[in-house]
DNA sequence: CGGTGGCTGGGG
DNA sequence: CCCCAGCCACCG
């Protein structure tokens, strides 16, 4: 029986990072998807938003970012390898409306940062390998609207999750994460910005980090249209209902049922005790 | 394009 | 209290 569960687990890390390195578990979907330096993503033509997104990052690339003050670091990008994606002009003015709709980044600015390249020099001090990986995180294909006051800044669902993330998994415990994030849509438009770009009604996240070899996830859903702030734990969710809710199917390479059913309630309550 | 300021809310 | 983070906006 123990060599059984040793075993698992061998075949359960090799398929972990063999795969991709972004994507736990392999690829969620059927489809294309580009691979960049920080992130996968595959995109959705005809919302002109992100399907999906997988990173992978480590503590260190959470580290001396770039300053996202200065205008080269910060600036929104074109997608070269994409057609028809969303333009900053799609965005301009939302602030001064009730719409309020912030370009909000699937990928986090703050895993850009660190030396993915190994070579002793970050984007910050000069690298380009990672300045490129700085840029592509501000590719407006990463973007999707995102409502600012109620959701993605201070105080939103989506701000108070990545703050979790970042300060909480990578900074304080020190851990690699690997996330999976995107945008959910409905049988109707929710509403919409620009040139045809469709303001996400929900989006998703799911979060896994190892604990002894084993994984722990953490799947949220979250509905855009939400009028006030709340806490992130009223929106944990288990893997199968974002599965049923965007047709992805998660994990595909780790043969393990009992993964996906796993309670993402019990890992929340174990990874907080 | 750099720098600065504004908004908002959480944390030291 | 100030700083920080995610955004926007403005000015030179």
């Amino acid at each position: 029986m123990k060599y059984i569960l040793s075993f698992a687990v061998l075949f359960f890390l090799s398929s972990a990072l063999n795969a991709s390195e972004h994507a736990y578990g392999g690829i969620p979907s059927k489809g294309d998807y580009i691979k960049r330096k920080a992130y996968i993503i595959q995109f959705d033509a005809m919302h002109k938003t992100p399907r999906w997104v997988a990173y992978h990052v480590k503590p260190s690339n959470a580290e001396n970012l770039p300053d996202r003050k200065i205008k080269k670091w910060g600036k929104f990008r074109d997608d070269s390898d994409i057609n028809n994606e969303a333009t900053e002009k799609d965005y301009s003015n939302q602030f001064k409306t009730w719409r309020n709709y912030a370009k909000g980044h699937l990928a986090p600015y703050y895993i850009s940062g660190g030396d993915r390249d190994n070579d002793g020099i970050t984007a910050a001090e000069g690298d380009k390998d990672d300045a490129e990986a700085v840029y592509e995180i501000m590719y407006m294909s990463n973007m999707a609207p995102q409502h600012h006051s109620n959701f993605n800044g201070p105080g939103g669902l989506w701000y108070k999750l990545e703050s979790y993330v970042r300060d909480d998994l990578l900074k304080k415990q020190r851990k690699e994460v690997w996330v999976f994030a995107g945008c959910i849509f409905g049988p109707r438009s929710y509403d919409r910005i620009g040139d045809g770009v469709e303001v996400p009604p929900m989006f998703f996240k799911i979060i896994i980090t190892e604990e002894k070899n084993k994984p722990r996830i953490l799947a949220f859903f979250f509905p855009h249209q939400i009028n006030k702030h709340g806490d992130i734990e009223d929106f944990l969710v288990s893997v199968n209902i974002i599965e049923a809710m965007t047709g992805l199917d998660f994990f595909p390479e780790i043969n393990d049922e009992k993964m996906e059913r796993e309670s993402t309630w019990v890992n929340w309550i174990n990874n907080n005790i």
